[in-house]
DNA sequence: CAGCATCCGGGTTGATACTG
DNA sequence: CAGTATCAACCCGGATGCTG
């Protein structure tokens, strides 16, 4: 990314955008709050998770693993057993999450009819 | 997007999934925070978010109209005077997205050296 | 079961130029 | 100042087939 030319400012400060990167994949967003619940297979994950394929789940549970969110843990059996699960810093994020989470079950409503009203005066 | 198939779960569900979406990308995110601060113009979001291009920027700010979450305001001036604040609903992401934020902040360093060491290993 | 390699179509993004 | 239009480049992400 190039990095932001002098006069960016707080929330869009560099810090925060390197993290804000794990939180800007979509797929993170969902696989999160489910491992916080409790740890999963690779199989379990992409049937809970709707929609998404073998690639982007591996691929994004990668880079969550790179970010220290999540721990793969392979117990090294025929045939594979691999569970993912939540590293400290995952369950932390985790609970931000939930907070988003909460918001946008709350306000799912008000989002769907703004968006219904805005897509018909066009 | 496909919906899901059967089977899928909780956070994975329709509702949060769509709300979702809005936070999904990575300017909303950057762009939200800042608005929550004040309301602002096209060319001061423009220095402030560093490295979005203008297209992205309306892109963007369309989109989150659109989704009831921030209003546009145009003065109907010459030259042009156009400002941006978030609506009642925005104020409300904006309360979540500070979480979330905040948690960038503090665990930035935590993700950045297991990124590192996560990068050394290959 | 877990997962990688490969191909490839399409959506997204950036650069540039132009308008009111 | 605010924004659109256009085009080319790029990367995302799906589908498929193969490995340990």
């Amino acid at each position: 990314m190039t990095d932001a030319p002098s006069g960016t400012v707080l929330s869009a400060t560099c810090p925060s955008r390197a993290a804000l990167e794990v939180v800007g994949s979509k797929w993170a967003l969902l696989i999160v709050p489910l491992l916080a619940r409790q740890p999963l297979r690779n199989n379990e994950l992409l049937r809970q998770v709707g929609g998404i394929s073998q690639k982007m789940l591996t691929q994004t549970l990668r880079e969550l693993e790179r970010h220290g969110l999540v721990q793969r843990i392979d117990h090294q059996t025929v045939p594979p057993h691999v569970e993912y699960q939540l590293t400290a810093l995952g369950q932390s994020l985790s609970e931000a999450l939930v907070v988003v989470d909460r918001w946008a079950e709350r306000h799912f409503a008000a989002v769907a009819s703004a968006r219904m009203a805005f897509d018909r005066r066009r």
